[in-house]
DNA sequence: GTCTTTTTATGCGGAGCAGTACAATAACAG
DNA sequence: CTGTTATTGTACTGCTCCGCATAAAAAGAC
């Protein structure tokens, strides 16, 4: 089923992927109105006709952009806080990644989920990064709850309090980061949230 | 100086500060770019020709908004800050309101600085709100040194640390209500955060 | 080599938009 | 009543943009 086998027609001269790629950095500099297709197309290096045929319009190609930036910008702090071992250091390393592509690009700052997305007028857009936030607080939520069974945090710990601090500050650096607070400062906020995501009264 | 003299002539048909509101409404609801002269002349009560001739081109129209906000429904939560007598009060005030008006009409959630300028790719939007939430963090962080003066805080409490977790936690809850989150969830955010920003490890 | 299938390339059309020119209007000055 | 000044209303202009229609191109099938 993932074997392309032979294909019937002309073969296709893009990557989807690299595509979506691509059409993430406009949005993500310009905003969803103010993303072109010409701009689009520019930078996917295909065709208006070969966008519409792949993707289909402009808000369902967002919406394919949003699901691929999910897997992969996106999802970089949450890799990076799944590789480490210790809990501190997981939270240091979600924050820090955070901070890391929130910031990397001048011509695009903020998040593409937090900033963009959630700034537009479409619902589904706006259910998207909802459905995300939830599903990353589930995922540290899991995590400081394995902690706690190992005995890594006390046993009063509430991790899902505790999940939720560590969601509202990475909200808190990509709204900061949006509008140009200096990398610096943002890993100092950074370095606070790892200790009040874990400061002792996330008991409920 | 305030007195309005006699005017000379055509008396104007609209009150300047009630159009910028009326125009508030719209660009919150819609963001800049979807934000068309015409929904803005219809809400305003002005043709277009009087927009530009009292506040200039759109993207003028947008900063004059942006100010005219900040005096009015964005600092509400400020005035509520200074409103209280003790610190607890003062910062439970501040975060309810700002829940308040970030999920107070369901056809603009979130905050009209926080969650459409910045969403924005007018530099002048950006600055502004960024120097928009110095201004937040200083005066809390005056409050808060108030506060340690007074011994309502331990003298080891750090104002500045404690008004970047206030000035954070309301970025959350604006990010937060701006995808729909519930009314009563960021009530319990608004709680957590007046505990943290209180919270004792508040010292360099 | 010819047919079928899929993608690419060119170009068009209808709609919406920001900004402005021009004339009409409503006040005051004398 | 006449002239001056500031604002309002109508209509227009150039521009951009999204989406698609049509034709050419590049592969395999037989």
């Amino acid at each position: 089923m993932v074997e392309k086998s032979k294909q019937r027609g002309r073969p296709r001269a893009y990557d989807p992927a690299t595509a979506l790629d691509s059409a993430a950095e406009i949005f993500w500099a310009n905003g969803f109105s103010d993303a072109s297709l010409d701009d689009l197309s520019a930078a996917m290096g295909m065709g208006r006709p070969s966008i519409y045929n792949a993707f289909g319009d402009k808000q369902a190609l967002f919406l394919r952009v949003l699901e691929r930036f999910r897997e992969t910008t996106g999802s970089t702090p949450l890799r990076a806080f799944a590789a480490e071992d210790s809990i501190d250091a997981a939270l240091d390393a979600f924050f820090r990644q955070t901070v890391e592509y929130t910031t990397g690009d001048s011509s695009h700052l903020g998040c593409l989920l937090g900033n963009v997305a959630s700034a537009t007028e479409l619902p589904e857009a706006r259910t998207f990064v909802k459905a995300n936030l939830a599903l990353v607080e589930v995922e540290i939520a899991d995590r400081l709850a394995a902690a706690v069974q190992c005995g890594e945090l006390p046993s009063d710990y509430s991790a899902a309090l505790g999940a939720r601090r560590a969601v509202n500050a990475m909200l808190a650096l990509g709204a900061r980061a949006r509008v140009g607070t200096p990398r610096e400062d943002l890993l100092d906020d950074a370095a606070e949230a790892t200790s009040m995501v874990l400061a002792t009264p996330a008991a409920a």
